[in-house]
RNA sequence: ACGGCGGUAGCUCAGUGGUAGAGCAUCUCGUUUACACCGAGUGGGUCGGGGGUUCGAAUCCCUCCCGCCGUACCA
């Protein structure tokens, strides 16, 4: 064997053999009914291993490893997710670094959806490569991935899952639990598509708050008066506005009323009057109206908010509930718009609706109220233009330039008592997309929701019901709040990349008021062109239909038609690419008819809607998904629902909770027994990795340096539950150590011919004390082992595992063991070789799930094996190996030695030198002990011979044991005073902890209260201080006689 | 602001009612039948502060202080 371990070169090797050999195969290594499984949480198919992964996976393959050994019929499910956004941007900036190629829009969805699937083809393999480096042993052979099976997918890709989340939402639409409609959402300018509320990041950014006047319609004045808190008057003044503050002047002209609180003594005498929106052309200015409504804080600001429901959540909430119109103001990409009619006409009408007209959800989302010299302008341009044009109309809330509220200005003003428009400056909580990094526009769109109130019932109860165990606890603290107020969930998204919703539109031919002259039910000339001009096509809404693919869907249409006269009821249903395309089609189809009176070939054309769904709603299928579903595969049958789901925190929200909801939704059934939610991984300083902090660690370059199963051990010893990782290099460099140590174990024992014969397979029978000792406390460990995994405390099995084998079997086993091994007694030498054998055995079996390259190695290594440790038996030994007496006897020798040991290192002994130890005073149980290691001792403390001497002679270093009194006549060597001083430290250790233990024996109170066992262990340890007080006493009281 | 988590040795953290531990780092010594990616030894803590419950509190309760993470934020 070589010194250490080459992770480097054995890394890849081992894992090529497992994976050859089929170890990782789902049932592989099965020897009992039970079956256990995992999905993996699927990393983004284009990403690459993080931190967080590593750890992540880590775990999962602990407990994979662990029950595969255990003889579970195991499952480790690998899979990706198609991340649609990420993946989407991705190919889009690749596409962008050459000028010469045609971008997303250029070549159109189905081009561009080529090179995102070659761009899979290309990078998907990389994580997967990255996990098996890692040593994940998933089944590979079951790798899915989201988007399999989809349309356009290349050979090779297929799959079930499209075909399972198109059938899901077909059904879930048929249930009602899907439903359309015009909502305010995130919307994200960039990339041009709604995003969820989990993927906006809000950050402080320094930013302004404007105070501006509404004129009151027709120069109204009223008595503006403010009081304190003792209603004494602080202010009155006859005011004709009402003071506004906004950080967004922008969205000012989309304003639909102004909102004061109903109690605000100070706005009663307006509320119920129209002001004016201070921008837009002086001929078409706006007027709103002022009314209550509980959301503004009279103690805010000026009290009263403009409310604009179509670019704030919280005045959308307001406007709802008022029946205020929502002005859409920008365009998809967060431009102002510069569609439909002109202002004045959009104004004019607007002006109806705010004097009491009734209006219509599309109508208002029609009319275009951006003033027509800002039409086209950047959302942050606009933002400028409109606060000057309403600072030189005069209508700015003045201060003087000294206003502390200006903040910086304020500072730098030349003259303070100049007056300038009040500009506070504060901090404002900014929202920007995690991936786009751009501001993100509330936009009122037509949206696809998941009617989240009607499914969340079971995802709660199974967690309440502990049918789902959610671990630690304290997670489910997150959990429960967030889906007891759940909102709808919005699953459209206006990308490519992702499955298509299963949702054809036609336009609406049953347009109201459409009459048949005749009634003959046939459609003439006249009537055909009354249709298409004033009937549905281009004004009334549409008709939509569900269903998994065109070919499904056409019944429905079929039926919508039927009712048209003929010949349009008996159009073919054809598929075209949009409305326009859909009017301009049927419009030519008619026209054709006119001509040829052929009515087979009229069409009735209809569209799919364009938008894809999140990438989370398939996701959420995940566990069923993987399995085959909607296939009822052996696969499915046997492995759901799984076991266990190893997850991150930061998608409890994300994922945890939509796999919860769906799969009851879906299959009535829970995804898993157990939920862990583990940490994040951070920086040693507690960080959080980031790129542009600069302080990620990559978990490749640490397995390059330290190989994969230092990582992982280090990772495993961490992951104390509930608490962050602080990962440094160095720490990963101790648990290589760790591995090097238990190599050269072997090292060791192969060179003492302990792996000559064969391995043995059950715990050798052994007379040595020493080996039976080591048996015992690999029972012990192996207990504890278990005990901690079962109950997923990972640290705690490294921990155990890490003292057992380096602090027990290396530290002492093998030195307890040389001596045998070299001895002339063969039979002693014989059970050593075989108990050492066992015991080494052991310690690569139950180290193989956190350490599995070195302990495959090693086990490789070492002689001889019917199968690879990956399918070794995990050991089912109990207490019944461990012997107490010999426990007893070792611990005694081991503190011996100890004390001895720190003695002469305390006195500054020459560590090369063997000295003889004098005993004064021995019971048998301690002169049995003796005897039987004297050996050990002798040689582990550097003791030469050992005599009885009735009295310690001058100038003795004293050691105090359990039924014995040893001492180092060391006379010459030591100095008097430093072993007195010594003597006498411990002797105030020994005092202080006496008295604590007298103190407690001697209250009686104690005694009746505390459990007996506390009581009998507490005497015991008092007669055990109380003898060793009198050994060193009497130590002490022969070195002050010599002076 | 609310919620969660945390404050224990120089550092990173275990420890959840029986009187404080580990690893790493420090310092000292050391080439002795594997291992310097090593061995032996040593120092180091009123367990964030205060109060309470208890025979007994790092541990349970109350309160305050500090840090981190979420969520919501006020136009």
């Amino acid at each position: 064997m070589d010194k250490t371990f080459d992770a480097a070169a054995a890394e890849s090797r081992l894992y090529k053999a497992w994976e050859e050999a089929g170890c990782f195969k789902a049932g592989a290594n099965a020897s009992r009914p039970e079956t256990f499984s995992i999905m993996i949480p699927p990393p983004n198919v284009t990403g690459s291993l993080h931190m967080g992964h590593a750890f992540n996976n880590t775990l999962q393959d602990i407990l994979i490893r662990w029950h595969r050994m255990r003889g579970f019929d195991t499952l480790w499910q690998p899979g990706q997710d198609h991340a649609g956004i990420a993946t989407q941007m991705v190919v889009e900036r690749e596409l962008a670094k050459d000028k010469a190629n045609a971008t997303r829009r250029e070549m159109g969805r189905e081009a561009f959806l080529e090179k995102v699937w070659d761009w899979k083809g290309q990078s998907g393999g990389t994580i997967i490569n990255q996990l098996k480096r890692l040593g994940a042993s998933c089944d590979w052979s079951r790798n899915a991935f989201t988007m399999s099976g989809a349309p356009g997918a290349p050979a090779g890709e297929d799959g079930n899952f499209h075909d399972a989340v198109i059938k899901v939402f077909v059904d879930m639409y048929s249930k009602g639990l899907i439903y359309r409609g015009k909502r305010l959402v995130n919307w994200d300018p960039h990339f041009e598509t709604a995003i969820s509320d989990l993927e906006v990041e809000n950050i402080e950014t320094a930013g302004h708050m404007w105070h501006f006047k509404y004129p009151l319609a027709g120069g109204q004045t009223y008595e503006y008066i403010e009081k304190d808190e003792d209603g004494t008057v602080t202010l009155r003044e006859t005011r004709d506005y009402i003071s506004i503050a906004t950080t967004r002047p922008e969205t000012m002209l989309g304003d639909g009323a102004v909102a004061v609180h109903p109690s605000d003594e100070r706005y009663a005498p307006i509320v119920g009057m129209l002001c004016e929106i201070p921008v837009g052309p002086k001929d078409h200015r706006r007027l709103i109206p002022i009314i209550t409504d509980e959301y503004p804080d009279p103690t805010f600001g000026s009290g009263a908010v403009k409310i604009t429901g179509a670019h704030d959540f919280n005045d959308y909430a307001v406007a709802s509930r008022n029946n205020i119109p929502m002005y859409r103001l920008m365009n998809t990409s967060g431009h102002l718009r510069d569609d439909g009619y002109d202002y004045a006409t959009c104004a004019t009408r607007a002006q109806e609706i705010a004097n009491g007209d009734s209006f219509g959800e599309n109508e208002v989302d029609g009319m275009n109220l951006v003033p027509d010299h800002l039409r086209g302008l950047d959302r942050f341009e606009a933002r400028k233009q409109v606060v000057a044009e309403i600072t030189a109309e005069g209508l700015a809330v003045m201060t003087t330039a000294g206003d502390p509220r200006l903040g910086r200005a304020a500072a730098k003003a030349e003259d303070p008592d100049a007056p300038v428009p009040l500009v506070e400056a504060k901090p404002i909580m900014q929202p920007f997309g995690d991936r786009s990094k751009v501001v993100i526009e509330p936009m009122l769109t037509d949206q696809w929701f998941v009617d989240t109130d009607r499914i969340v019932g079971p995802a709660l109860d199974a967690v309440r019901s502990g049918e789902t165990q959610i671990l630690p606890e304290q997670d489910q603290k997150v959990y429960f709040p967030w889906l007891e107020n759940i909102e709808p969930w919005c699953i459209s998204r206006q990308l490519w990349w992702g499955h298509q919703i299963p949702v054809w539109y036609g336009l609406d031919l049953s347009a109201p008021g459409f009459s048949d002259d005749e009634g003959d039910g046939e459609l003439d000339m006249v009537e055909l062109g009354r249709l298409l001009q004033d009937g549905g096509m281009v004004h009334a809404g549409e008709k939509a239909h569900c269903a998994a693919s065109f070919e499904d869907v056409q019944p429905g249409f079929l039926d919508e038609i039927a009712d048209i006269p003929t010949p349009l009821n008996h159009a073919r249903i054809i598929e075209v690419a949009d409305k326009h395309e859909a009017i301009a089609t049927l419009a030519r189809s008619l026209a054709e008819y006119e001509i040829s009176q052929d009515p087979t070939q009229l069409v009735y054309p209809v569209w799919r809607d364009p938008d894809v769904l999140d990438t989370w709603f398939s996701s959420g299928l995940w566990p069923i998904g993987t399995l085959g579903w909607p296939e009822q595969t052996e696969a499915l049958q046997k492995y759901f629902p799984t076991s266990v789901l190893v997850t991150g925190f930061d998608i409890i929200f994300f994922w945890v909770a939509r796999m919860m909801m769906m799969q009851y939704a879906v299959v009535g059934e829970r995804p898993f027994d157990t939920v862990y939610v583990h940490a994040l991984v951070r920086d040693e300083k507690g960080k959080k990795m980031s790129k542009s902090l600069g302080n990620v660690l990559d978990p490749l370059e640490l397995i390059d340096e330290y190989g994969a199963d230092a990582v992982r051990f280090t990772l495993t010893s961490m992951a104390a539950m509930g608490r962050d990782l602080k990962l440094s290099t160095q720490r990963i460099a101790g648990y290589r150590n760790f591995g090097t140590k238990l190599w050269n174990a072997a090292r060791f024992a192969e060179m003492n011919g302990v792996f000559a014969e064969p391995a043995p397979t059950a715990p050798p029978a052994a007379s040595a004390t020493v080996n039976r000792w080591i048996i015992g406390e690999t029972a012990r460990v192996r207990a504890e082992v278990d005990a901690a995994l079962t109950a997923f405390r990972f640290n705690d099995a490294a921990n155990a595992l890490y003292a057992f084998t380096w602090g027990k079997v290396c530290d002492w086993y093998v030195e307890f063991a040389k001596p045998l091994l070299s001895g002339d007694d063969a039979v002693a030498q014989a059970e050593t070789r075989r108990t050492m054998r066992w015991v080494l055995d052991q310690c690569f079996t139950l180290l193989h799930p956190i350490m599995p390259f070195i302990t495959e190695e090693l086990w490789d290594a070492t002689g001889p094996r019917s199968k690879m440790l990956i399918h070794g038996d995990w050991p089912a030994y109990g207490p019944e190996l461990i012997d107490e007496a010999a426990d007893r006897e070792m611990n005694w020798v081991i503190s011996v030695i100890e004390n001895t040991r720190s003695a002469r290192a305390q006195m500054h002994v020459p560590a090369g030198l063997h000295v003889p130890m004098i005993v004064t005073q021995m019971d048998p149980a301690a002169k049995a002990a003796w005897e039987a290691n004297a050996t050990l001792i002798q040689r582990l403390a550097r003791i030469e011979s050992l005599s009885e001497a009735a009295a310690m002679p001058k100038g003795t270093i004293t050691i105090p044991a359990e039924g014995a009194t040893f001492g180092l006549p060391l006379a010459d060597i030591i100095d008097i005073d430093a072993e007195k001083a010594r003597l006498e430290k411990t002797l105030g250790k020994l005092a202080k902890e006496l008295g604590g233990l007298r103190g407690r024996l001697n209250n009686p109170k104690f005694a009746e209260s505390a459990p007996e066992e506390v009581v009998e262990e507490t005497r015991a340890n008092l007669a055990a201080r109380e003898s060793e007080e009198a050994q060193l006493k009497e130590a002490l009281a022969r070195l002050s006689e010599v002076g």
